[in-house]
RNA sequence: UCCUCGGUAGCUCAAUGGUAGAGCAUGCGGCUGUUAACCGCAGGGUUGUAGGUUCAAAUCCUACCCGGGGAGCCA
């Protein structure tokens, strides 16, 4: 097969003749005239095409091509303003390379459960496009970042013979008889890989059984987990925040054209340059008891209400003028009123959901976990990410260094991205001491053999060492700004969703 | 598991207990610069399932199934 070009690369060709391969993504036809828009991965283009300028065999081509049908196109490039990337195909020549049957998703709206139906399909559509990539980009920074700074790449196992670590249900299947588990985290293995490399960092997939229906939850997503030696609690925090910066940094600076496919206000993410916040959990319970939080709450009912106000008011006008509209309009209003009424039922939820998280704030005891609303409310008073440490050793893993000034805390640490996204980040210096994390394994009820051999990292030269795990899709979700994190991944795994 | 909202044409959604509609998609026709193109015509329905109330049910009641997002749990 000859060479072709790719779509992102056509400002280079102006006024040159190109050939281009790719599918069709939408069409307009006018008589004698076709405008063909192009997508081939790299990006989309428009391709015009006139009956009178083309060979007859090309012009039945045109014609006949449908939406996603797959063609070989070649024309000459042409800047022209009014286009996405800026220039435009004129027409040469076309050969369709297969003809697509009756294409499901059309280029309007649809709904969550019919997309997910057809997710393998969904893929192509522009905003898929446009997150895959920044999917793409934020995991090369990651391995930049890390690669850069002497880290070791090297994974924990996915199957484990042990139900350790918590309570977090996980999925259990068969291994020769004898039961065996998803991994849930790698965290570990990656304290007996760091004692051996120093510095490294685990990239895989990671399952959870919870029962989880909400917008922040994936049974399987993939996480990255950096653990190191001669690290300590303001070590790892600092790497983390690194990281994170890192990744807004050259998200912003790489994918403009995908972010704006997003309509991603660039702004919130040129903010994300460190240093961020650092809450401990005594700060960030005052802060959720306070009156500033008390104040967000009345401000955002109050814009709830005027937003609801002003939206039925339109509906409203909108309803009124309907009678008289041409049909051009009509459509126009219909398309608008799914948009305010879906955003009403947004509305409507939050209004109902504000209350309990303001009683769940305002009432906030020391010594609880921070549920999804208060990791939320803790970041409307932040335009950065902010980071919360030395929690209630109470509510993190028995594995947590305790906090030598006070051993009611653990020297934990969690990154919760602005926005409402919440925790993205979790992690904390690691124990080193040998009798204490027999005794917590002993006071958290768990089976001290499978232990054994975590014990002998400290047996054996124990250090001081810290890691994190970085949650790749609520990353990805927060960066894009989704409204769930089942767009974040290619084949998203839920409760009740095993397929495509 | 609990709470809450929903299920109507292939898709997105309308429809005071009283003849189920619109837009898109599809087919046909028109239009030489369209941007979710536009204009005209046509086909397209066991209103999630099973019962019940009623002269009459998409609409009211009961049970179940499926989906949304919230709680719990967490990345």
């Amino acid at each position: 097969m000859h060479s072709s070009v790719s779509i992102e690369k056509l400002a280079d060709y102006v006024g040159k003749d190109v050939v281009l391969r790719g599918w069709l993504y939408n069409r307009r036809d006018s008589k004698g005239l076709s405008f063909l828009v192009v997508r081939d991965g790299s990006g989309i283009v428009q391709c015009v095409a006139a009956e009178d300028s083309l060979d007859a065999e090309s012009w039945q081509a045109v014609s006949s091509v449908t939406q996603e049908s797959s063609l070989e196109v070649r024309g000459t490039v042409r800047l022209d303003d009014r286009q996405v990337g800026g220039v435009e195909l004129t027409v040469t020549g076309l050969r369709m390379i297969s003809a697509a049957s009756e294409y499901p998703i059309s280029p309007k709206a649809h709904g969550v459960e019919f997309l997910m139906n057809q997710r393998h399909l969904w893929l192509r559509s522009r905003r898929q496009w446009a997150i895959m990539r920044i999917r793409n980009r934020i995991i090369m920074s990651i391995h930049q970042l890390f690669q850069e700074q002497g880290f070791l790449q090297m994974d924990a196992p996915i199957l484990t013979g042990n139900a350790v670590e918590g309570t977090s249900t996980l999925f259990e299947l068969d291994y020769f008889d004898e039961k065996a588990y998803l991994t849930q985290s790698g965290q570990l293995y990656g304290e007996a890989m760091a004692m051996a490399f120093g510095k490294i960092y685990t990239f895989g997939p990671t399952f959870r059984a919870e029962k989880s229906k909400t917008r922040r939850h994936l049974t399987e997503f993939w996480m990255i987990e950096p653990e190191m030696a001669f690290y300590d609690l303001d070590m790892n925090m600092q790497l983390a925040e690194d990281l994170i910066v890192r990744i807004a940094r050259d998200v912003v600076r790489d994918c403009a054209t995908e972010l704006q496919v997003l309509d991603r206000d660039m702004e919130q993410l040129r903010k994300i340059t460190g240093p961020f916040p650092r809450l401990s959990y005594d700060d960030a319970v005052a802060l959720l008891r306070s009156d500033e939080t008390r104040a967000k709450f009345d401000k955002r009912e109050a814009e709830a209400v005027a937003e609801r106000e002003s939206l039925e008011l339109e509906r409203e006008q909108n309803r009124a003028r309907y009678g008289q509209a041409k049909k051009g309009e009509k459509r126009r209003i219909d398309a608008r009123e799914i948009e305010i009424n879906a955003r009403l039922d947004e509305i409507e939820e939050e209004l109902r959901n504000l209350p309990a998280w303001r009683e769940s704030a305002l009432n906030f005891e020391w010594g609880g976990d921070f549920g999804g609303s208060d990791e939320t409310v803790l970041t409307w008073h932040f335009d950065q990410p902010i980071i919360v440490h030395r929690f209630p050793a109470s509510i993190k893993a028995f594995y947590m260094k305790r906090d030598p000034e006070d051993d009611r805390l653990a020297l934990g640490m969690d990154v919760l991205a602005p926005e409402g996204y919440g925790e993205i980040v979790g992690g904390g210096e690691r124990a080193t001491d040998l009798e204490f994390l027999e005794r917590q394994v002993a006071a958290h009820g768990l089976p001290e053999e499978v232990f054994q051999w975590y014990f002998d990292l400290r047996r054996y030269g124990s250090v001081p060492h810290s890691g994190f795990g970085l949650g790749l899709e609520r990353t990805i979700t927060w960066i894009c700004k989704l409204p769930h994190l089942r767009e974040a991944i290619p084949f998203p795994r839920l409760m009740g969703r095993l397929n495509p």
